[in-house]
DNA sequence: CATATGCGTCAGTTATTTCTTACATATGAA
DNA sequence: TTCATATGTAAGAAATAACTGACGCATATG
């Protein structure tokens, strides 16, 4: 649930395409690529990262400041009709998504 | 885009579960059978069918009476970090999710 | 010190979704 | 006709999600 939620936002696919093309970015770095405010691009890399499809690492850069990367986590959904049959069996019972 | 908003959404999963297990069914009684009302289902359903997720049918029930019956449609949706960038470079060039 | 870059977060607004209630139509049966 | 079933939809309330702007804090440079 978390993931689907979590992937269903452009600005947030737009983030893991950027992240996946591009590789690891810092997070006012990707804000400028991306073209959203930085405050913007934290929530919902916060959203994403909750959700484990990013994660992120805090770095110092070459002149001292603090830099806080972030990387796609590898992942796999694969959503049918089965699956999410399947998946909602577990819900019921008490789960995650 | 539309697909992925339209599973998420915890009683859009449920419904595409019921349907999938349940077989092809109609609206009033699918309300009932998964415990919401019936403008609310009515709700969902539209979101999922614009998505192309389920199909409805209208027939005309042994006593007359007109039965909208839904029914999932096939559907296949791998999520990978590669995937949503292919999308995404797409979808920036102008088109659907 | 002032400026520029980096980090995070909170407060408040705006936009979007979700949900309920109520209305309106149609058919069949009592 | 009245009751029960089915359909759809519109209006407004309630709950979320999204977004902006202003903070505060840290480090390096001019």
């Amino acid at each position: 649930m978390a993931r689907l939620s979590a992937l269903a936002s452009p600005h947030r696919l737009r983030i893991i395409a950027a992240l996946t093309a591009g590789g690891r970015n810092y997070v006012s770095q990707l804000a400028r690529e991306i073209g959203i405010s930085r405050p913007l691009l934290h929530l919902h890399l916060q959203k994403l990262e909750e959700a484990g499809l990013v994660t992120s690492q805090l770095e110092l850069g070459a002149d001292g400041k603090a830099l806080n990367y972030f990387e796609v986590a590898p992942f796999v959904l694969d959503l049918t009709p089965a699956a999410i049959t399947a998946l909602v069996a577990t819900l019921t019972t008490k789960s995650e998504t």
